[in-house]
DNA sequence: GTGAAAGCGCTAACAA
DNA sequence: TTGTTAGCGCTTTCAC
């Protein structure tokens, strides 16, 4: 990479010369301008970024800390926020904590020595099992803003966005009761993380509300045969006739399993699950989905971070955005 | 963030004391080092990674730039390439381009201003349609290495990790033609990409060795509604026996297509895609794939990157390594 | 209109 | 054993 001082070199006049000059500063004159840009262009000069962070103490750089980059709802969210954070010139550091809590707090270790701005994250499982924080409070005050989604840690003050989790699946579970479903199932493999919980209680509610059957729940555990546990619930569970998944491959293999058993969806079997547009057309017939919009979500974090990074003013009050789901109603239910 | 200076200043003692205290140097007293190393962990000082970037004139930060993280295949690639890059150190910038050869010289351009010390690539659609490289080859002479995975240019000089597609998609048809097919199609999505052709080439070679039938290929656009598509391919050909498809989605909806319009998976019809394990669970029966090992894919780009950054002596030759991809035979096949 | 010098945080050769 | 100095590439203040 050719520097400033090469280019001074090759031009006999002084490295801030070239800097002002490139610059566009008003103190270079015109001639002195132009032969300096022209060499800069033969020779490709580019301000050497690291010089750049060094000196004006900020590296234009957020670090990403996901619990999953195969999880197509985290890898959506990190979609959002690469997209926005290029629109204003950031770049991402994407560290992957694979749920734990230890690869967590050692990439926010890792990344707070300068490399990245602030910090936009998801807490892995085993955080919100042990309900550990204090490294997020660690990071922040040492004057590193971290901004969470999705799964977040309440006790830790920063800005949030969520989803809404419980409303959501209430109303999923809402529009099945009035479709007269009698017999709706929850299924579920997010267990041990907060949004899991959420959705669960939503539909809970809602059934209880109905006062003319229990809540029922199916929780499927990572290591489970995901098929063989819904074909064996459902020989089990005969009237069943209506299902919420809280997650996209419950929903689909749900589907699948009633259909391969006979019923007819959606006369028979309502199905809806929290679950992408893509994966909507892997079941006939296609799936009635609750959208997340996670491209908005990463891109909200996105702006949260780079606000707080760009106003100097200390703002002290937190946020919480929710970004609301949306009811995607498809060809699995009525 | 706590820097050397203010250690020293609060120790009585220079800069360089505490640096070389910090780095264990046989320099220092030991009751000095004791007194560095007391105060550093009381204000929790780390080395400021900027500072020594520049000193070193090395990021330990490689630039990855895929087309698209929605996808699976990438998405685990990405996986797997963090996963051995944080092994050695390194960190992970990264970019999309959204299939644009725009965004992807762009990305290139941006990180090549020293924020990388070198790049892990998969070529954008656009850039394999125009066949475009001197972007590739600029950052190259730049000094900054670059591994292509899966797309690759051949053209360019650099390390590269491609799969064996061809190999890989003629035998899986030969596979179904040894089930006795006699009306294998070929689904896929891929058209303008290497790996689609190479795929589809594949295909062709094993039904022309047999010279009972001929090729029947189904291309699907990214705007289509694919299970329309397929669904009205397989109406108008009532014959078809086997399925042969080079992306996961085409696969999943052409066995559930199938089993809709009654056909019987295996009996009436064979499926075999180019899937995931979790990709398998989505079709009742499970899915026969044919696995890329998109994790073992980018650990090893990821390798042979490090390698070259590491390795003082300039070596010039390029290496090409292929991963081998595994037919897992499950319950859609015979 | 141009240049010298300081400084961001760090390391390392050299001096004391 | 400890300190001084130079330098990585850049911007910016202050002199000329």
């Amino acid at each position: 990479m050719v520097t400033l001082k090469q280019l001074a070199k090759e031009l006999n006049v002084s490295i801030s010369t070239v800097s002002k000059a490139l610059n566009n500063s008003e103190e270079i004159g015109e001639e002195t301008v132009k032969r300096v840009k022209e060499l800069a262009e033969l020779y490709n000069y580019k301000p050497n970024k690291v010089a750049l962070s060094l000196k004006q103490n900020k590296t234009k750089t957020i670090g990403v800390i996901i619990p999953d980059i195969l999880n197509h709802f985290l890898a959506k969210v990190l979609f959002g926020v690469e997209r926005e954070a290029t629109k204003y010139g950031y770049n991402i550091i994407t560290c992957i904590s694979n749920e734990s809590l230890e690869q967590e707090k050692e990439s926010l270790r890792l990344l707070a020595n300068g490399s990245v701005d602030g910090f936009i994250l998801c807490l892995a499982e085993e955080t919100q099992v042990k309900n550990e924080i204090e490294h997020f409070k660690k990071t922040i005050s040492q004057g590193l803003p971290i901004v969470m989604f999705d799964r977040v840690a309440h006790d830790v003050l920063c800005d949030k966005v969520i989803v809404d989790d419980f409303d959501a699946t209430y109303n999923a579970t809402k529009s099945l009761l009035l479709e007269k479903r009698k017999n709706i199932v929850f299924i579920s493999t997010l267990d041990g993380i907060s949004v899991g919980k959420l959705r669960e209680r939503g539909y809970r509610k809602a059934i209880l509300e109905t006062n003319t059957f229990e809540p029922l729940v199916l929780k499927i555990k990572k290591k489970d045969d995901q098929q063989k546990k819904i074909m064996s619930f459902f020989k089990k569970n005969t009237t069943i006739d209506g299902v919420i998944a809280a997650d996209s491959s419950s929903g689909i293999i749900a589907l699948n399993t009633g259909v391969k058993l006979g019923l007819k969806v959606p006369k028979n079997m309502s199905v809806i699950a929290y679950a992408s547009k893509s994966d909507s057309f892997h079941t006939i017939p296609k799936l009635t989905t609750i959208r997340q919009h996670a491209k908005e979500i990463g891109a909200n974090a996105a702006q949260l971070l780079i606000n707080r990074l760009q106003n100097k003013s200390i703002e002290i009050d937190v946020k919480t955005k929710i970004v609301k789901t949306t009811l995607i109603k498809s060809k699995s239910t009525l």
